[in-house]
DNA sequence: TAGATTGTTAATCGATTAACAATC
DNA sequence: TAGATTGTTAATCGATTAACAATC
């Protein structure tokens, strides 16, 4: 059996993609981990570290192309294939995610957006006219679906993710304030908004507390 | 000094805050850390080391008190105190953030919408005017603002978050897809979502990789 | 070759889990 | 009181950093 890889590691990767990303933009031919290490604010020790659970891309007394690192990061998540994705919830949120642009350019294909609103149905995002939810069993037989986007309030949410586990979906990457009960082969990505706005609220609130102090 | 408490322990504080407030709507009126634990899937004794960061919040014999414990986190979290807010980039996602009711229960109380596009200035998003960036500076000394949400494409992000800064901004909640250079002060929560997708991708396709290995 | 920088092992640090005495 | 369950200390596990030999 292979090393596991924690997902500390997994979570950095596409922060090195996107920095990787604009040093190739910015035309920059190779880079040593100490130099990225400044520029992320991470240790050279981590960075070589990290790159190292999926292989040497680098050269001893040169660095790393960044070129070279750059595609090598791609193919690690996933990025060089095509994944067809439907978003169900076609509110603000899943039309703010329906017309993001780099989705697309990093091979994720919007190929479905769905409501219960039946006010919104036909109406085109991104050339895709929004379904009624009803009618998703049926386009998941015919349709290859590899994603689904859940933005849908927290009720509705659990009751769709059943039926995409059963209509053989892969993966949910899910933005209602809910977790999920899945099998073990679908994966699921939680993006809890408010969660991150209470840790920001926190981090605020003791920063106060501790200057307060600070002043007395 | 007080220990310092940790961002592992802190991420997890909402997360608990989401489970007692599900617990108070159902009638739960006390709970231990194991019957905790099984519902959210972490070890009893993770939730009492956690919970015992911030104080004794439990009873031997007894268990933790639902409603008090609810209480408690969100005084932790820092929700006992209103937040004013303003979004930066009235496009969709900031539209539906600012469409999103739960934070204004939570005291995150927007006050301010601004954009660069002319055809969205006046119109309102929940009662509030969209406003033109340019008028940011001026809002920012006559009206209290805590909390600056980014949802701007990165380029006007870094920009922005400089002028927010000067004009006494606290924090930032950032969407957009840069590392924000900010002095020790402000605090800044990044949402990264083509980085939350990347992972998925990953984990997709790893799981993927072994599944395929499994069969042959 | 000499210098630079990786890949990798070893040391340290921190976070999680286990165990149990304290106590309601 | 006896039973239950916390708060907390100790043990384990994992992740990060440091160091350096390998090597381009």
């Amino acid at each position: 059996m292979e090393k596991e890889i924690s997902q500390a590691v997994i979570r950095r990767m596409p922060r090195y993609y996107r920095y990787l990303g604009e040093l190739l933009d910015d035309g920059v031919e190779r880079i040593s981990s100490n130099e990225l290490s400044t520029r992320m604010r991470v240790t050279a020790s981590q960075i070589r570290q990290d790159l190292n659970n999926f292989g040497g891309f680098g050269q001893q007394g040169y660095g790393y192309n960044v070129k070279y690192l750059y595609t090598e990061i791609g193919k690690i998540l996933g990025l060089d294939t095509k994944h067809p994705m439907i978003i169900l919830g076609a509110g603000n949120l899943g039309q703010a995610l329906a017309n993001y642009v780099d989705f697309e350019k990093r091979g994720f294909k919007l190929v479905g957006i769905f409501d219960v609103n039946p006010v919104l149905e036909g109406i085109a995002v991104r050339g895709i006219e929004i379904q009624m939810l009803s009618e998703l069993p049926l386009f998941m037989k015919e349709n290859l679906v590899e994603i689904a986007v859940l933005t849908l309030p927290k009720n509705k949410a659990r009751e769709m993710a059943d039926i995409l586990i059963q209509n053989g979906v892969k993966a949910i990457w899910n933005f209602a304030h809910v977790d999920l009960d899945t099998p073990d082969d679908v994966i699921v990505e939680n993006v809890h908004l408010s969660e991150s706005l209470m840790t920001l609220s926190y981090n605020l609130s003791k920063y106060r507390q501790e200057h307060i102090i600070d002043e007395s």
